[in-house]
DNA sequence: TATGGTTGTCTATATCAATAGACATTTAAA
DNA sequence: TTTAAATGTCTATTGATATAGACAACCATA
């Protein structure tokens, strides 16, 4: 395990630095030969603090799902997964991940309508109060949330774009249904910041996690925008991949 | 402030969580304003918390020059900042940054030689073992370090260039030195974590905080691998953009 | 079946994190 | 100069975090 020495009086709980990293090193590969975690007493060592400081840690860890601790044998990983997200002018939830899980699914969250900001009416490259439809969707691989979603429509053009979503399962799809066979990517922002409590609950993380977060604005092949929608990942459960 | 509520018992201190979310305010531009932070009894009152605790939260913030309290006026706003990363096929440090900021500089932190892993050497297209140069890189802005990068070159055609980009503090600038007028970013990976020790030293950052961690692959223009290199961000300074 | 290695549980203690309240000090404005 | 509003400092108390040690329970295997 790389980097093993930890902070102590940061704000930050021991048991959840070193749940944090062990997830790492899991994520990493590094116990892949025997598929377990060290034994407690080999970790408590290895870290320099006390048997039941990695106990905390690894009960977390159990909670999450990612290990599962046996007695008399040790504490089994359950769970290992970083999926690799293509970015590129042709980013779609599904596609790309397709061969990496059994199942993708988008599921809606809520819907609304609203006024376009002056921040999304210069995106959408509308007037600002002009009417928009707002989706929040919630992307899973598996079962397992992966991302969600808020995207935002012009309501001119896509006025009901919610109820074909809802029907399609797709926004690839509904889109279609609107006389747009085709869709790109223009700009994407990627920031990252911590979890706050939709994060917590929609994707089910624990507290202290990190969201990557992607803002992307989505064109017909006119060239016209069609959609903006900022989304947020479970970053220890993603990664990007940016083709040229 | 947006999502208000805080969470108990999670191993991350509530005057951590909450100096977090008044940085990632203050870079948001929501006190732009007044160019203060709210004060401390109302800061409580959102937050639901005592008052010392928000106190707590505000030195953090204060040991990191962020904020700067002053009795009898208020809590001042002394830096925020997100600097715009352009991810492109040009991507270079310096480049497209150089309008955000009056500095930028690279600092070279070590080098070395090392024989490719099974991993480099695939990236590279060289064979596993063969010899490379590596660099250790500290990227400032400012004065201030942004970014922590580790790169290797293919020693038989980069020797040396250890020393001549000690000459030069360019990477680019070094390559031409070597008959390589121009590269080109090949693929980009980018994923996020918890900072481990070096980048607390490197980048000061407090423990707990994001690094985003970028994985490149740079060829020449005849496509030949040049250059592959991990670099690591503090998450709450930058931003990246990606242009198709 | 006996043993070594592992996780599970209990008690006790010290330190950090958070709350609560009171009051001092400083600044800006009435 | 007075006052209101803000930060600074102090004491006290409670709960979470971390350490320490001992022993029970369980598993694989020699």
């Amino acid at each position: 395990m790389a980097g093993q020495k930890i902070q102590r009086q940061t704000g930050v709980a021991l048991w959840r630095q070193i749940a944090d990293r062990i997830r790492t090193s899991i994520n990493h590969g590094d116990f892949d030969e025997s598929g377990m975690v060290p034994p407690e007493t080999t970790l408590a060592l290895q870290f320099g603090v006390n048997r039941h400081t990695i106990r905390s840690a690894l009960a977390a860890l159990a909670q999450e799902g990612i290990v599962r601790a046996v007695q008399g044998r040790g504490t089994l990983i359950e769970r290992k997964e970083r999926l690799s997200f293509p970015i590129s002018k042709r980013t779609r939830f599904s596609q790309g991940i397709g061969d990496q899980v059994r199942e993708t699914r988008s599921v809606l969250l809520g819907t609304g309508e609203e006024a376009a900001s002056a921040e999304l009416a210069r995106h959408l490259r509308i007037k600002t109060g002009a009417p928009l439809v707002r989706l929040e969707t919630l992307g899973q691989a598996d079962h397992r949330p992966v991302s969600r979603a808020t995207s935002w429509f012009p309501a001119d053009r896509f006025g009901g774009i919610a109820e074909t979503y809802r029907a399609m399962g797709s926004i690839t799809k509904a889109f279609r249904e609107f006389g747009v066979p085709d869709y790109v990517r223009m700009v994407t922002e990627i920031t990252a910041t911590h979890a706050d409590e939709n994060d917590l609950a929609d994707l089910q993380l624990s507290p202290g996690a990190i969201v990557l977060i992607t803002q992307a604005l989505n064109t017909d092949l006119d060239n016209v925008p069609v959609q903006y929608s900022i989304s947020r990942f479970a970053a220890d459960r993603v990664r990007f991949t940016i083709e040229n």
